[in-house]
DNA sequence: CCGCGCATCCAAAGCGGTTTGGGTGTGCGC
DNA sequence: GCGCACACCCAAACCGCTTTGGATGCGCGG
């Protein structure tokens, strides 16, 4: 079933057939009509690939998986949020290209994936302060929109990030004016730029509060459950213990608690917990109304819809000025969280 | 840097600029040799979109997001086992373009994917017992491989599967032998496939034992920490509580320790757990040499990569009759188990 | 009656590759 | 010296769609 085929069961050259189904002028009402029927009778559907070379547009976006997630861990928030920016782009026509970048030169991975025409845009995730990427991409002229920021980064450029420097530091003072002075922060992994920002966020505020930050008390690994149990354990048996922590994600935080519980201490009462909520639909905060945590929280498929919105948009106005969008974390005021104890 | 203009700047026509980068014969050592070194100094890479359209092979394989993923929670073993499968494709030079099934007529959504052209093959996971997908797409003749199984399909389709039955029937059998006779199930959501084995599995384990198996010990839900946590607390309020557990994941599994500890009680010694462990990369059972918990473990992301490999030698070879590989889940003693209480 | 504008429709040229079906030139056997 | 096999190369058709630049026929004003 091609164009052409359809063209002659209607008697009716493929250019007319062409313009009558992609909405344009030129084309009788009657005529379209009729053409119409017949495509849906005999279900035509028109082949991407072959539209595709001839407009030049793929209707695709391409999102990438790291290299390295072959020995390290796969970012969970990746699912949720490819999740969100697919409803976007599935509601536009488009679709996702997903490439696991070949170990070894990346940047002549990212250059083919421009290069191929497989896709329109490029969705950039976990950026790092000094990320080559996006240079290289914008020298590449693909439109593309980060998830998070590259600190270091000078030029312009297009992203969407959750405001993590703000979010830690008002965590942090929000434990501070509950009395806590040891403040342990269990983050993400080092050379993440939002691990980074956390970072000076929860240190800035405990400047702020007059207490000088002790490097002992902060963490920087990849994100599991098992990494907050141990990390609080450890914690926990130093001379002069946290009395409370700051977690960078809701699995660090399990963690946390249960080395708490088996210390025989509470959670709450003993010891105070904040941490910072991606909403991941498997791994909910407890019930709307009932959070199990105190919590930053900034749901990651919201921002994937978002930040999938700016790229198709970007795309479709090239020339724009990159467009960058700052999310604030809202504050969620769980059990988790209370007086120091003296 | 078109083929032609690569083929003009060499003084040869497109067609033996072709034939030599693909690798076929009929073209000269020598001028091969120049082709490929001035191919490379231009940094020339061959369109896939015009390539596609000429031999027919798309060169991408379809996963889906199942349109309900909307308002339900995303399954957190398909970025693992995405990851897994990428890895493969990677290899074969292929790409994985994700599509967000469109809510409602799942059918014609997978007829236009099909028809597409977009993909050679596509990856089906999650399939219900009888999952209408498997005899449409067979009907489409579009290779594909099915992660698990669909129990009431009758006709042959190519499938890798983990043995669910099996492996929590041994793990029931493990508990039994330990003398447990209440054995609760806290299983995945109700009309999946794989929780419909597992139950089986649970189910007969028990009876095999001289146990009646009681329903009110068995639950079907999406799988959560939450979830665990609060199946676990209201069974453990029961007149005759469960004296074990088993679990369809790891988050489950976390959710029913906390549960259990916040009532005095103790994994291992008052109450037996016996999980389920995909070994999802940011939810590890512990460490290597050291499990949290008495587990069934086979790892999702290496089935991944298998059930690749498969769909990419089905495409290989059509006509071939489908391949199925059925996968034993290792079994991993932990700490979470121990002798029935008294 | 002529010429012009308008509404429809179409032929043909791409898009950037692959592939079929010859061409050309050389070396070799007879 | 002729014919043939062989190695090498190329022109052109094709994949299925979009899009440019006309063609065609009609009604209408001058």
């Amino acid at each position: 079933m091609t164009l052409r085929t359809l063209a002659e069961s209607l008697g009716l050259s493929p250019t007319t057939v062409s313009r009558a189904l992609n909405g344009y002028g030129d084309v009788a009402q009657e005529t379209r009509a009729r053409v119409q029927a017949e495509a849906r009778a005999q279900g035509y559907a028109p082949n991407p690939r072959a539209r595709s070379l001839a407009t030049g547009r793929a209707m695709a976006i391409g999102h990438v998986i790291p290299a390295d997630s072959r020995h390290e861990i796969v970012n969970p928030v990746f699912a949720d949020f490819i999740a969100g920016a697919g409803e976007t782009y599935a509601a536009a026509g488009y679709e996702i290209v997903l490439s696991v970048m070949p170990e070894g030169d990346e940047a002549e991975g990212y250059r083919r994936l421009a290069r191929s025409g497989r896709i329109d845009g490029l969705l950039l995730q976990a950026p790092r302060p000094a990320d080559r990427r996006i240079a290289l991409l914008a020298g590449l002229g693909l439109p593309f929109v980060v998830h998070g920021r590259a600190s270091e980064e000078a030029a312009p450029y297009g992203w969407l990030d959750m405001d993590n420097r703000r979010a830690f530091a008002r965590a942090t003072r929000h434990l501070t004016g509950l009395g806590h002075r040891r403040i342990a922060l269990l983050n993400g992994p080092e050379g993440m730029d939002f691990a980074t920002r956390r970072a000076a966020g929860h240190a800035a505020a405990l400047t702020e509060a007059g207490i000088a930050p002790d490097p002992a008390l902060v963490r920087h690994e990849p994100m599991t459950e098992f990494y907050g149990y141990t990390a609080a354990r450890e914690l926990t048996g130093l001379a002069a213990p946290p009395t409370a922590y700051l977690t960078s994600s809701l699995l660090i935080a399990v963690g946390v608690r249960r080395a708490v519980e088996e210390a025989g201490l509470r959670l709450g009462r003993d010891v105070s917990l904040v941490t910072h909520d991606d909403g991941l639909s498997y791994l909910p905060n407890g019930t709307p109304g009932r959070p199990l945590f105190t919590a930053t929280q900034a749901p990651v498929r919201e921002m994937g819809r978002e930040a999938a919105a700016m790229l198709l948009s970007a795309i479709a106005e090239p020339g724009r000025p990159p467009r960058t969008r700052l999310i604030e974390a809202e504050w969620v005021e769980g059990p988790s969280t209370g007086a120091a104890p003296r």
